[in-house]
RNA sequence: GGGCCGCUAGCUCAACUGGCAGAGCAGCUGACUCUUAAUCAGCCGGUUACAGGUUCGAGUCCUGUGCGGCUCACCA
């Protein structure tokens, strides 16, 4: 750029101005007694009191947001963590030299202010400043007061901007935090302990995606990042921890959309003893537990529809969610063809290279997903679906298996996990096959062919026996939107991936 | 990756079938001792995302590129 932002030239002119009168711009530290809010607080106590009691003289530092200059007085907003509150500035008070040198100070300027409270002909409870520090000076305009940052992507890119001028965004993020340690709460009081595992693993399992790949420069070896929490926290069921989770970030080198991004966070939660019977149970009571520690209440609306959260909540088996809305039964399709002819028939475009769990996969998506808006199990998937999950006791082509759906969004997955070495062998083996064939099938659309090597280390921990477990994830991300009732996981997320743009200079 | 839509001043938005690129806020100068979207007067601010093309003339039409939104695919 061949000339300096016209506005950014200015503050740069006001900064050596400042600095030429012998004050720091930039400050090392303030002394604040109060928040804003405390401060309104304080001041609606002291009205209150039976006795008169004058204002106590406090200091306060925020942003500034508004300047309203009137001839020889002035009243500026600031806002800090908690609020915002009006500054009173008089030129009678301050004197001349102090009273000029608010003219040295923007509208995005971070200051510290000394003063005692009083309210003003209009009601509102405001600081009269007797002296002030000028804390950051701001060279860059903030975005305008009335309509706030719209632009979505400057507001993903410069979230910072986001939260200082829309002030409904912080509420959203306080929230992530509440339902967060909410989760901890109920899983520490159910007698869990938290765990931390690999997030670059040499094998990365556990789930069905693509992975990220970096490397180790003193190992000389390729590394994951993880897909999924499963095998790790397996291994320490299987050390002994009876009842372990982990809250963490997952990578999935997969597409991006308004339910998706590359990072977000699930918490996996393993519990000897226990089967898919006992973690349906767990995941009603913990968000019912959430909803009341965070919402106060169980019934939350989500978009148009109200969400009844209060236990037992409806199960419906996958197979006969998936008859009732389209009339196709997957038993009468045993195979991989068959499937995909009776869909055909059905008029779906299918995808040739989908195996038959993923056509069932596209069939929830397509006719039963949708359609579940009140917290619903989806129960017993067909067995090529899910190769970590145990078999069932009376029918060895479905597993243990749920998924829980609230709003339409896929919240929770969980089984009764398969501690079978053998078997869980066989599966892997299975499961690598069908990669394997449906990488050969699409090596013409260009993809790298890597198929996923078997976690052998995970196997040979299974040979030392893994008690009966019940295993359960929840995707954090949807939690909150739910909770927060938003439409795009980008909202909830406080930096979400983006494509880099390219520097203008 | 496919489809549809968007990109104009620091921010929020105008500009009719192609005809001089504008307003409000922010900024600067001045007035104003209870304002709060303060008010009043004046001023500054643009490679209309980028690169080509059509045209006497392009913010507007065409082609390509970039980034974003929605959606489909992949996935959770």
């Amino acid at each position: 750029m061949a000339r300096l932002k016209h506005i950014a030239q200015q503050r740069l002119e006001k900064l050596e101005r400042i600095r030429g009168q012998g004050v720091n711009p930039y400050p090392h530290s303030y002394h604040r007694s109060h928040t804003t809010q405390e401060a309104l607080t304080l001041y609606e106590q002291i009205e209150s009191s039976p006795q008169a009691i004058l204002s106590p003289e406090l200091s306060l530092a925020g942003r500034i947001t508004a300047i309203r200059f009137m001839g020889k007085i002035a009243f500026f907003d600031i806002r800090d963590g908690s609020g915002k509150i009006q500054l009173h500035f008089s030129h009678d008070l301050l004197g001349k030299k102090k009273y000029e040198f608010l003219h040295e100070i923007d509208i995005g300027d971070i200051i510290g202010a000394e003063g005692k409270l009083f309210r003003t002909k209009t009601g509102e409870i405001t600081l009269e400043v007797n002296d002030f520090t000028l804390l950051a000076k701001s060279l860059q305009p903030l975005p305008e007061k009335w309509h706030g940052l719209v632009d979505v992507e400057k507001r993903y890119r410069q979230r910072y901007l986001d939260l200082i001028s829309n002030e409904e965004l912080k509420p959203v993020f306080r929230l992530r935090s509440q339902i967060i340690s909410a989760l901890r709460l109920f899983l520490n009081e159910s007698g869990f302990i938290e765990v931390e595992t690999p997030v670059l693993q040499p094998v990365a399992g556990g789930a069905l995606a693509r992975r990220f790949k970096t490397h180790h420069q003193a190992l000389e070896q390729d590394l994951y990042l993880r897909i999924a929490l499963e095998l790790y926290l397996k291994r320490l069921i299987i050390g002994g921890f009876d009842k372990v989770y982990e809250i963490g970030r997952i990578f999935r080198n997969e597409g991006i959309s308004t339910r998706h991004n590359p990072e977000f966070t699930m918490v996996e939660i393993y519990q000897a003893y226990a089967d898919y019977n006992d973690m349906m149970k767990m995941v009603e009571d913990m968000v019912c537990y959430i909803a009341r520690e965070v919402a106060g209440k169980t019934e939350i609306k989500f978009g148009e529809e109200l969400v009844k959260l209060t236990p037992p909540w409806q199960r419906i088996s996958l197979r006969e969610a998936i008859k009732e809305r389209c009339g196709i039964d997957f038993e009468d399709c045993p195979d991989v063809k068959s499937l995909r002819v009776r869909m055909e028939q059905s008029g779906l475009e299918v995808d040739p290279n989908k195996d038959r769990g993923r056509l069932i996969d596209e069939l929830i998506s397509t006719f039963v997903q949708p359609s579940l808006m009140q917290p619903t199990f989806l129960v017993d998937y067909p067995v090529e679906m899910s190769p970590l999950a145990k078999r069932k006791r009376d029918n060895d082509r479905f597993v243990e298996r749920f998924e829980a759906f609230i709003g339409g969004l896929e919240l929770a997955n969980a089984f009764t996990e398969l501690n079978d070495p053998v078997e869980q062998r066989k599966r892997f083996h299975e499961q690598r096959e069908m990669q394997s064939a449906e990488l050969m099938l699409a090596k013409s659309g260009g993809k790298e062919p890597e198929a996923e090597a078997i976690d052998e280390d995970f196997l040979l921990a299974l040979e030392y026996g893994m008690p009966p477990t019940g295993g359960l994830g929840v995707g954090i991300d949807r939690l909150v939107m739910l909770f927060a009732d938003k439409q795009s996981i980008r909202e909830i997320i406080l930096f979400p991936q983006l494509k880099t743009k390219q520097q203008e200079s």
